[in-house]
Formats: C-alpha cells, sequence, structure tokens
DNA sequence: ATTGATAATGATAATTATTATCAATAAGGG
DNA sequence: CCCTTATTGATAATAATTATCATTATCAAT
C-alpha cells in the first residue's frame, strides 16, 4: 500500500475513533499502524509477534481490545482463508458454491456456473494474476425463513 | 439431506478409507454419521457436543483424529461463515472481492461486478432463497510469483 | 473361528488462543 | 494544569486444540 494512501486510511480511522467517543492511545495506534501497513491479512497474534519489535509493545489483551473495537466500527474485516475456519462439511466435486440461510443455518450446495468464469477470465486479464481457484458463498434467507 | 443419499455417502466414505489402509471403527463411524446426517456446517466441538448423546461416545482426541483423517482423505471440506475466521484486512466499502496470492499472501481488493449479479439473480429464482449478501475470493498466483 | 501385529482409542496432560478481572495509568475536556 | 474516567498491563480464568502413552480392538493371516 502506497505510504500516502495508508497514512490517509490511519487518520480517517482516528477521525472516526474520535466521533465515537473512543480515545486515541498509543497502544491502539501501534495496533492500527501494524494493520494498515501490513501486506497481507493478519491474525490477532500475528499482530502481536510484529508488535513485540516495537520499543514499548501493547499487552495482548489491548490487542484484542483494539481489534473488538475496530471491527465495532467496521473499520476492518475479517477474512476467510484456507485453514481459517473450522466448520466443516462433506466435500463436493468440482466448484460447487455455497447457499446458506442466515437464519436456520441450512446450507445448500449449488452448482457453479459459466458466468463465474467470464469474470474470472475479466479479472485475469485485469490483474495480471493467474487465478487457480475460487469461492462463492452466498447468505440469505431460505423459503421456510422468509 | 435423503436418507438413501446419506448412507450412498457414508458407504462411500467408509470404501475410501480401507482403500487408503484405514480401519473402520466405532468411533470413526460415529463422527461420519454425524457428519452426513447434519443439515448445517458443524465445529469439532458441536461435533463432540452432538455424540453426548450416542451410548458409548467418542473422545475428544478421536473427534479431531477423525476430522483430520477424512480432510487428509478430501473426504470434508471447511466453510467459511461470518464470525469463523480471526484473519483481518481494513473494511473495503460496497461489495469488492478478493484475490489473493497463495503463494506470497498478498492480497488485492478489486470491484465487484454486474455479472455476479446476474448469477445471484439466476440463483434465486431456481431456490427460492432471498440472497442478501455474497462473498467472492479468488485465489491464484500474482505477477511476481510466476 | 482364532491368533497376532499394530493401528487406533481413551484419558489426560500440555499447549495455544481468547476472554475476564482489577489496580494503576494516561487521555483529553474544562 | 487538574480531574474524571476510559484505557491499559499483568495475570488469572476459560476454551480449544494437540501431544502422550498404556490399553484396546481391527482385520489380515492362518
Amino acid at each position: 500500500m502506497a505510504a500516502l494512501a495508508l497514512n490517509h486510511l490511519l487518520e480517517n480511522w482516528k477521525i472516526a475513533l474520535r466521533q465515537q467517543g473512543y480515545r486515541v492511545t498509543r497502544p491502539r495506534l501501534q495496533v492500527m499502524e501494524i494493520i494498515v501497513s501490513s501486506e497481507t491479512p493478519l491474525k490477532p497474534q500475528d499482530i502481536y509477534q510484529l508488535s513485540l519489535d516495537l520499543e514499548s509493545p501493547p499487552g495482548i489483551a489491548s490487542i484484542y481490545r483494539t481489534l473488538e473495537m475496530l471491527d465495532d466500527l467496521g473499520l476492518i474485516q475479517q477474512i476467510h482463508q484456507p485453514g481459517g475456519c473450522h466448520a466443516i462439511w462433506p466435500a463436493v466435486e468440482g466448484h460447487k458454491h455455497l447457499l446458506i440461510c442466515s437464519s436456520c443455518g441450512q446450507m445448500r450446495v449449488i452448482e457453479g456456473n459459466e458466468d463465474i468464469e467470464d469474470y474470472i477470465n475479466k479479472i485475469e486479464e485485469q490483474t495480471g494474476y493467474h487465478v487457480k481457484d475460487h469461492w462463492l458463498q452466498l447468505f440469505g434467507t431460505c423459503q421456510n425463513c422468509s
């Protein structure tokens, strides 16, 4: 991330904190700087390890508290990666997609579709990435629950 | 899941175990039955709780060991749900999608696209679900790593 | 069907991750 | 520069997962 955009994001976060009545403290700033400076998604323990290089690192509890605050403010989001979640389901063949009811938890597996392939091809052209796999999950309400 | 399809899946799993030299034991059967009978994705502790209703429930360690085995055999997959992962990233506005390099971990945020909307509309018609949100993540190799 | 080699189990200790507690500290309005 | 009180750090408590090891049970070979 470019340093300018990075500082801009950090300034916006500080403003958001003050607007919601949160104090801008050194431990919070340390955690926020680590997050916005990172090229990759970080877990709480990742942040803790990185913070140990600082002169006066925050306590582990403050890291969790800061993450909870940032989440409440909608300033961070979860990233779902292979190995990251512990809920399991029988494996399905090929590129099926998942449809989950937010109300009752029921899950349906639906056929993958070429519509997505077109989209992925476009992204590969635009970014130079070679896409090998994709996950699509849809969240909503099933007929029973609506 | 219909009882017939359920039993068929379980039989296939037992065959897969034997083919790979794993023994088919009672604790493994108990865990596998709970998984294939479930309407919703289950976490290890969910399975443990459900197993306590059985006459002679497996030990917690056997549940984790069975899950590891099923994962090695490719018979189960992880399901990613809200609150399930702990990796975080600055929140993005709107329906952006994620492009993650499997090699270096670098992540890019890309614009959501109407191509996906068409696909979702089709799914809503087919299933009767009302889709409120979606996640799309693409995994591959960035230009640097390829 | 019985035996025997050994994979697998159960019980539990150890480890790791997260949350709760509370006296001491520091942010920021007045 | 105070004063109020939100926040912190240290650590205890809780929860989840993994490791250990003597005992048990599977299943191939007889």
